[in-house]
RNA sequence: GGGGACGUAGUUCAGUUCUGGUUAGAACGCCGGCCUGUCACGCCGGAGGUCGCGGGUUCGAGUCCCGUCGUCCCCGCCA
């Protein structure tokens, strides 16, 4: 039954059938989307990656090739020789871009079958995602996910225009590299050669680009993949891409322009979308106004700090989360008067997910007067300060946290964007961008008792800083930038440290003696001493910006084979178990009881 | 490591708790038949189920209990 491709060649893609093609004989492949058998005459619409075209096939041509074409079905693989007709007056589909026209086949050939789908080859598929990637090849032939697969090979070539136009060079650096401490769990690749050593796959290019600053190729990109053993996310996949660049002899400005030039470029010739002017704002404005790094500024509710009142009321929750250096902060949630007791208690219950052990709240109801469980502890000047502070009128609802200054940023960035989103306060169709810029160097992780890079332990701290840096870390601010849109880190870098003696320094703030800096990093400080130009660069996650500009939720829908949320290839089977020999050649035993089925 | 949602035909779901009871339903898909302008084609007929898996309670379990596996969301983690 099956055919041969033989002669025949294809002249158009499904999609692409238009006007100019009216009259003329075309050949056309593809896959069979769906089949309308008439009893006499039989429709059938093509389907390739660029789009769908109708395939008429008529008993007025051949009555052979009417009963060879009712053998088809969904998914069926086909080559059609046919000429391109308008369709007749009436019959046009408007849902179609090849809607006008159709192909009347003259000759079909069936060149493979398809067994009956798991699911169908269509855009609202209604489908768990575990049959999704179980069988990826079906459903990267439906239209939405071909098409982010190719606006991810547009990203490419648009992040390679610019870098080439900019004198960068693409280099390539290796997957097979050294495990490092510090950051993220490693992959680690057993070395057969070594016994018990262990290659690891880059969490990152960071020292690789460095140290080819320090060879002096100065400026310089690459298209990376990435590896963390960390749990997932809709966000984190253990492996993905950055868009990573490095440059010589640059200040955090440069870097940052270059950046911008990217990011435009992308929204500009993809998306036909101009971004504006790119505002700058500190680490601490963010911490302050949103309560996070990357704040989401396509609307207002902004936190305000009440700890100053906290510190003197006789309300005794806030007033002892204040002496003991805990902060109190509020939003003004305008409008929100109207929630009820249980949404209320909803809103306690999410905020508690981020440590926050309650969720104080004052209503203003609309003639005025304030309904709350905590206003009887204020006097009416504290309370007329919190509601002039909080621009509070009447309709609003404010909403207290007081904690750690983590968990009452936590809790309250994170019930700000769940109130924006309850309220419809969020322009979906706004590209907001902006700069995140001084940050600390370091933050104290109170469970392992020393100071750790905010960034990472290469970022260069600022001039007039790096005295400090032995003596007072905390103080220290960091030459880092973080790019946040619409509320989501797309990419972040540094002016990193190109002296050895500071980069010593910082290993020790961090608390990597001498010998362990010289074991892991002793390359990097090694090449340091031989010249290394000041330098500075950035990465953009290309996953999560392919994600946003696609309109999608997750970033599995842009990659094109995606692990799930427990690491599993679900088209492969990956990760498995391996075969005795190539366990023994590897030198490594699996413990009794610890293996898989 | 922790919290939450889900798991029943190929697929998406109903049934599941309060209230266990003979033969587990629907839609789409699939198979067969009819139909010359459909495009979610239409009409007629048919097949298709270890109710994720294991154990327990019971005269009797898709339903109740315990465990386990898987998918998704989140916290921790992710320099």
């Amino acid at each position: 039954m099956l055919e041969h491709l033989g002669s025949f060649e294809r002249t158009h893609y499904c999609g692409e059938i238009s006007e100019k093609d009216v009259g003329k004989e075309v050949r056309v492949a593809g896959w069979v989307d769906t089949t309308r058998d008439h009893g006499g005459v039989v429709f059938t619409d093509l389907r390739d990656r660029t789009g769908k075209v109708q395939i008429v096939f008529s008993p007025e041509i051949s009555e052979e090739l009417v009963e060879k074409a009712k053998k088809l079905r969904h998914e069926f693989v086909i080559a059609v020789k046919g000429e391109v007709r308008r369709r007749p007056p009436g019959t046009e589909n408007p849902k179609l871009k090849t809607g006008e026209f159709e192909i009347y086949a003259r000759e079909l050939q069936i060149l493979n079958r398809s067994l009956p789908l798991p699911f169908p080859v269509e855009d609202e598929v209604k489908v768990s995602e575990e049959v999704r990637l179980k069988y990826r090849f079906l459903d990267l032939r439906r239209p939405k996910m071909a098409q982010n697969i190719i606006f991810r090979h547009r990203m490419y070539q648009v992040v390679r225009e610019v870098f080439n136009r900019e004198g960068f060079i693409e280099i390539e650096t290796p997957y097979l590299t050294k495990s490092t401490p510090e950051g993220a769990r490693d992959f680690l690749v057993p070395s057969r050669i070594y016994p018990g050593k262990f290659y690891a796959l880059p969490q990152s290019p960071q020292l690789f680009k460095q140290i080819l600053m320090v060879s002096g190729f100065d400026k310089y990109y690459q298209i990376a993949r990435c590896f963390r053993d960390e749990d997932l996310r809709a966000d984190r996949q253990p492996e993905f891409t950055q868009i990573d660049f490095e440059m010589s002899f640059v200040r955090e400005r440069d870097v940052m322009e270059v950046a911008e030039k990217v990011l435009r470029a992308l929204y500009r010739e993809l998306l036909g979308i101009e971004i504006g002017e790119i505002p700058v704002i500190s680490y601490d404005e963010a911490m302050e106004r949103f309560g996070t790094d990357r704040p989401d500024t396509r609307f207002g509710l902004e936190l305000k700090n009440i700890t100053d009142i906290a510190q003197k009321c006789n309300f005794k929750v806030f007033r002892s989360v204040a002496e003991k250096g805990g902060i109190v902060k509020a939003i003004n949630f305008e409008g929100g008067a109207e929630l009820s007791r249980k949404e209320i208690d909803e809103l306690t219950k999410f905020v508690g997910i981020y440590g926050a052990k309650g969720l104080a709240w004052i209503k203003v109801l609309p003639e005025g007067k304030l309904q709350s469980p905590i206003v009887k502890f204020f006097t009416e000047e504290e309370i007329n300060e919190i509601l002039r502070r909080l621009n509070a009128k009447p309709g609003d609802i404010l909403f207290f946290v007081a904690d750690k200054p983590d968990v009452v940023n936590a809790a309250l960035s994170n019930l700000r964007l769940r109130l924006g989103k309850m309220a419809g306060l969020i322009d979906e169709g706004k590209v907001n961008v902006l700069w995140v810029v001084d940050f600390p160097m370091f933050e104290w992780n109170e469970e392992e008792e020393r100071w750790e890079a905010l960034h990472h332990p290469f970022t260069s701290p600022r001039e007039e800083d790096v005295d400090k840096l032995l003596e007072a870390p905390g103080e220290v601010r960091a030459r880092a930038y973080d790019m946040v849109l619409n509320g989501v880190e797309i990419g972040g870098g540094s002016i990193r440290i190109h002296r050895e003696d500071v980069q010593e320094k910082v290993f020790k703030v961090i608390g990597l003696s001498d010998e362990e800096a010289k074991e892991r990093f002793g390359f990097l400080l090694e090449a340091l001493k031989y010249g290394a130009p000041p330098h500075g660069g950035m990465a953009f996650g290309l996953d999560r910006l392919c994600a946003i500009m696609r309109g999608e939720e997750s970033i599995r829908d842009v990659i094109a084979f995606p692990k799930t949320q427990r690491g599993q290839c679900l088209l492969t089977g990956a990760p498995d178990t391996v075969r005795k020999e190539q366990l023994e050649e590897l030198h490594i035993e699996v413990k009794e009881g610890e293996e898989e089925a």
